[in-house]
DNA sequence: ATTTTGCGAAACCGATTGGTTTCACATATA
DNA sequence: TATATGTGAAACCAATCGGTTTCGCAAAAT
């Protein structure tokens, strides 16, 4: 099954899931205890999420780490680049909006 | 039905469209004509992105140009700042790699 | 050796998704 | 006025999603 990022992203369980792993690896027990979900639902997300790999798993024991891989979320940063350009042009005009309305005063 | 900008983006052609958007308010027919698929399901489509009000409708006659409201993108760069931190320090920590090779030799 | 714990996987389910086909309706055009 | 065009919406469909329940298995604890 073909994944990618922005499908990972899409679902609020996911997001939460990658934010938590943001700030530290964690098993997928010690992932359900944040959320109202059964361990086997977040199990589900983290094949979602390893299938694209935007986690990776640490075997320890019986337990499983899960990392987050922080380079895949460049990706999403990348394809934003396109719009940033944008903001930035948006800026200008406010600026320029701004300078005008200072000279008419 | 509520919706969210992640949605939006999940769907590779919803994100084919917000690119075309990007550069020029289009019509329905307009954008359709880029792709492989209906006109019915580019409606489709954009009527999740205007639910979303990732895009906004200007009416002129019988046809209706979609333009694009940048500032919801920004709502992801902003859900990306978390992340960001987390890339400098990769960088940081890269930085410090190459200075230590650097004076080995 | 037996029980408990941590985990993935499979089976199942209702809801949602993305597409098509068909329709209704307003606006152009002949 | 009659026809063509641009559009959204509804009905329908197979595929996917996100969840639960149940299971099997390996590792830890008793």
């Amino acid at each position: 099954m073909r994944r990618d990022i922005f499908q990972a992203i899409a679902d609020p369980t996911r997001r939460a899931i990658i934010g938590l792993l943001a700030l530290q690896a964690m098993t997928p027990n010690g992932i359900a205890e944040h959320f109202q979900t059964s361990r086997q639902a977040v199990s589900k997300h983290l094949r979602v999420l390893t299938e694209c790999e935007v986690v990776k798993q640490e075997y320890q024991g019986r337990e499983i780490y899960y990392h987050l891989e922080i380079e895949r979320m460049k990706e999403i940063d990348k394809w934003l680049e396109q719009f940033r350009k944008l903001w930035e042009t948006r800026f200008e005009q406010l600026d320029n909006l701004l300078a005008n309305l200072k000279k008419k005063k």
